[in-house]
DNA sequence: TTGAAAGCGCTAACAT
DNA sequence: ATGTTAGCGCTTTCAA
């Protein structure tokens, strides 16, 4: 900017003045200082700027995979929010790891972003207090967070569950198996609580091997299907605690051709031609949702935490039935 | 820092030191320094820190759709090396729109990330010449620089495309239809010249009606695939150009109940479950071998822009049968 | 309408 | 082992 004010034969501040569209600078002047920047391919440095100011323009976004369907569909309609807020975003996998939430997290914070959505993989975010109390904004998203008061969006994920296997049941069956994913994780539980509900209110009582309550990869998910689908009283149907859990069981299932009714939480890509009955959450209302409330806590909205429940669609495809 | 400083009874470059593990602080020193730290919940200023040192620590990812499976895969593993280098990523949708492909890179500039890797949806962009003179690093992905020179990683996409469509005629397909993308789309003119390739050397001439140019939405798939379908001489096979035009055409084939033979470029989840044949291009490995690269310049590496050309793979899964 | 000087929070270079 | 000074590139404040 110095070597743009020498070559406009103007000060620094001038130029800074034409940059920012500030007023007062003769329109002559202007054109000056413009065309310096443009024959010296000048970029303002946004980093002194943000420096000098204290507005960072940017936030940041923490999620289990940016790979992962759900959560890049989540980070799409934050990232629209954040472009019309005029941010830039930042975004971080933490592959489910409460240490690698936190560093990242923490690295954000260094670099003051003004704020952050997190899907929580950790059950203690009271590292994050001194930042918030320095002004910093956070939305928790699909998750609540854990040891601190926070604002949050969340899925039905109790109703849906529930809503799902009462499904089932209305199909006719009273033996159903859950496959959920590891206990610790908030979603899992919930949806698992949702299914024991709707078991409940029908007067039917889950059999222990029923439910499978770990992270699953494929082999782990044929195992509980073999187990649950074998032996003398084999469950008529099975439903799936989310995406990645529907489909590995959806392949492992095919593999073993066996074909039970089958339903899940999460609409993903193709389960309409696959004709998978869902219980679907509105993700991109859920991202929406969360990046709105954050910047109007950016803009000053006071108030008390918020704790945001969206409601789920039951989809009925087929794959329920019988 | 100041106030940390105050408060160990310390001035502020043996703050400094100690949060930047610099040799030549007292233990007992820097303990005192590490429990003010810790009092106060300081967090260093990142800003600050990058503004004095021009380094960022961070990179930019400008790619069409972070919601689009193919991208969200790219960019986890762009993220992967990223973490592994110790950088932040930025990430921005430019929904195939030149324009604002041009504002998020300029954006991400002006806030120096020490790279980009760019998977382009202008094709000009000698914008970036300043900032890459300044040491920008940048490598384009999925499609080349317009009139620039720079790294580019691109898989085989004329070589895949021929690989499906020689596929399908190995299976007795004589008339075969090509649904791509819009023209001015580098992998779908690419695609488009393999499917010619395929097809010459076969011997075949297609006819004109056999080929759509168009952006992919479910009414002009639908509309397409009538005409190629329709009529006396219908086309017996399909190659689709990409795993969103695919994803339309098995829709708007159950939903007019027609089974030509089919097959698509790039894999998707479920398609095994499908039966579709797919050239499939390894994604994860493409962002990889990208973002190692854009670090490898940033390591100073010299030597003219690297072309990279990724092969595909063909994955017979049944659909293009009969 | 324009400019000079101070300072944002940090680190590099140079004392002590 | 520790401190002092200058300055990264910009904006803010105040003056001309």
């Amino acid at each position: 900017m110095k070597d743009v004010a020498a070559r406009a034969g103007v000060a620094l501040k001038t130029v800074s003045r034409v940059l920012n569209d500030e007023p007062g600078v003769a329109a002559e002047t202007a054109r000056r200082v413009r065309e310096a920047v443009e024959e010296l391919g000048f970029r303002r440095n946004e980093g002194a700027r943000i420096l000098r100011r204290g507005q960072t323009a940017s936030i940041g976004l923490i999620l289990e995979d940016i790979g992962d369907p759900f959560y890049s569909a989540l980070a799409r309609s934050i990232e629209d929010i954040a472009h019309r807020n005029g941010s830039l975003l930042f975004t971080g996998s933490s592959d489910e790891d409460p240490a690698r939430e936190r560093a990242l997290t923490l690295a954000l914070c260094s670099r003051r972003v003004d704020g952050l959505v997190i899907a929580p993989a950790s059950d203690d975010h009271t590292y994050l207090l001194p930042d918030i109390r320095a002004g910093l904004a956070v939305v928790f998203v699909d998750r609540p967070p854990g040891r601190i008061e926070a604002d949050v969006v969340l899925a039905d994920n109790v109703g849906g569950a529930r809503n799902g296997v009462a499904h089932l049941i209305r199909q006719g069956h009273r033996r159903i198996g859950f496959i959920g994913d590891a206990p610790r994780i908030f979603t899992a539980t919930q949806r698992a609580a949702g299914y024991r509900l709707a078991m409940a209110e029908a007067g039917l009582v889950p059999d222990d091997g029923w439910i499978s309550m770990e992270q699953p990869t494929a082999v782990g998910v044929r195992l509980a299907l073999t187990r649950m689908l074998g032996g003398p009283q084999p469950v008529t149907a099975l439903f799936c605690g989310n995406n990645r859990v529907t489909v590995l069981a959806l392949r492992a299932l095919a593999a073993l051709n066996l074909h039970p009714a089958i339903a899940g939480f999460d609409d993903f890509e193709l389960a309409d031609l696959l004709g998978v009955t869902v219980v679907a959450q509105d993700t991109g209302n859920m991202g929406r949702i969360a990046a709105e409330l954050l910047y109007r806590r950016l803009a000053g909205e006071k108030g008390r935490p918020q704790r945001i429940v969206m409601p789920t669609t039951l989809i009925a495809r087929g794959s329920a039935d019988s």
